[in-house]
DNA sequence: TATGAATGAGCGTTCATTCAT
DNA sequence: GATGAATGAACGCTCATTCAT
């Protein structure tokens, strides 16, 4: 049973590097049971289809993000250092910017509608999570409280991804530390 | 003459909203064709390949963003002013999301390289007449000079792109306006 | 009139030498319309089918040769000049081996029964025009009449064919001159 | 293991039977496939395009004919002999006009060029074989050493093609036993 | 009469899925 | 359970033929 579990990891893991690599279209089946190292006719003894590993890849990499932030909310820490942990967390991962609402749009065409809503589910409550340490920014009196923690959430969202992205295309460099970037969010690029 | 144009272009309409509707791969070049009202074998009079017809529809996209850019950024008012039409137009055009650096990652695997690459270098030139619209904004003495001009373009894209997604997200309603928005960018969530 | 047949011969002679060159399928009617100098769908104005071209350069093949068999027969001239003739012929002539037995079988899948049929009729004439010929030759004493004229004329057919065919090969050349092979033809190979 | 050679051969045999019977253009896949025994799909579990199965069958024709003369070749009978079995074994193998020169040429357009280049280098073979059995014939004093032993081969071999093809256009029939026609090729035609 | 833009039947090939071993 | 050989539905693309101009 355990070493069930674990053949069912190997293939998702393999399936999931695949996918992003070259996108479900381009990926074969043998292609995903070769690098799990099980044959073509196995990976349909844990997966029912293509399509099924696919959708579950999917809700895997929300859900790692989800735990990621679950994570860094239960800590004792103060929201300026919580938006530090995310952007950090983020810089070194990939799968941020394709867990977040975009990840979901992009995919639309290819994940089973069932799917993408439990996506959006996962998508909201990442929102919640985001908002609860926002709200905590709010009491400690760091956070302004003249503008919705929503929109303030989907600003650090929006923001964070591109830097990632940014970086990711074409080896391009700009000079983007953490302070700056906090600094930038915390007080616009506005002359005070 | 104008008629050859016409048709090319209603196969390009055709197959840009089956793409975005459905995907590279889901879209038939038979439904390209009836929904463009013309039979299969003629969408091979215009385009070789259905590659050329997705590879054309991607730059036609940034293309169009880049133009409603160079046409803002020439207009003569406030940096201020253009990054409220800015927010206008991408708040009209799901395109834009498609056309900044993760649209170009996104269709990484589908569209050719050479397309990708023709991608990448409208993208630069689309950072580059924001770069040049924060510069304006530098003189007129609305911008920080302590921040990086790319790393704002960074943040002015990815977060305008995540409300578009967000908003265009099953519908979901968030309150907000472009004043609230511009505000944000400007100030930061930070309490003074 | 006089210009409706000269068009209709352009496109023969330009479809025959696209056939020969290329075969076929490989042979696009747009190719035969260009080659000829007129428009695709003026190839129609003339033949019913691609089907049809082909049949009649077929049967034109064979009926040049056929031409010029009763042409040198109809000389006033020796048979082991005839014989010299025919074979001067055939050097110039790729044609001359689709047009014998060989070039039926070849076609065979390609042409219609009709024709298949039609050109069978033509290469027996042939036939019969050589026979003559060989008969011509026991008249004059210079072919034994102990063979028949038919398998004679086989022989000829067939070697002369192959002579033809083995120096087109890739540009290999052996000395094969007139009077040798009709010294061979004549005498055989035998030690006397 | 021997059940995939079995069943490569068992496609290659359809496949080499319908494109005689049909030519390559009109055999398709699912044809050889059904005639096979096999699915679609099948087919390209063993080869990896129809032209590469053509190709093979060509190879495979000119193999034949390759091996039968070799094995005629080596064995201790004299040249006249050898001769003898070369039109018997002629007579029962529709594939050796198919395998000579003419096979390739007629092909040309349908063979890679790869395949073009190893036919001729088997039908050089060929000629080799039956260059060397005429030597043996004109050291044993049966054949005359005035004549170019290349030569004599051609004559060989478009002779005897051309009484298989005679033979097999459409049933016809010409008395046409073996000792007639050696006796041809080795006295020729000519009155003594 | 001459044209070439438009057409769609037809085929080679791919690949997710099945199932006998 | 594990496998991979076998399968055939599906789709991109070609090109002979048609027909409006």
């Amino acid at each position: 049973m355990a070493e069930y579990n674990q053949k069912r990891k190997d293939i998702l893991t393999s399936a999931r590097s695949l996918f992003r690599e070259k996108g479900f279209h381009n990926t074969k089946i043998e292609e995903i049971a070769a690098k799990a190292g099980v044959g073509k006719g196995t990976v349909y003894e844990y997966f029912t289809s293509k399509q099924e590993i696919f959708d579950e890849t999917c809700i895997d990499k929300v859900a790692v993000i989800h735990d990621s932030l679950e994570e860094i909310n239960s800590r004792n820490i103060s929201f300026r250092e919580k938006i530090e942990e995310m952007l950090s967390m983020k810089e070194t991962n990939t799968e941020f910017a394709e867990a977040s609402v975009d990840g979901v749009m992009t995919n639309k065409n290819i994940i089973s509608k069932k799917v993408v809503l439990a996506m959006m589910n996962h998508v909201d409550d990442m929102y919640k999570i985001i908002v609860k340490m926002i709200d905590q920014g709010k009491e400690e009196g760091s956070v302004s409280k003249d503008v919705s923690s929503e929109l303030i959430a989907c600003l650090i969202v929006g923001a964070s991804g591109e830097f990632v992205r940014f970086r990711h295309l074409n080896g391009r460099t700009v000079p983007m530390d953490k302070k700056t970037i906090i600094n930038l969010l915390f007080n616009g690029f506005g002359v005070k």
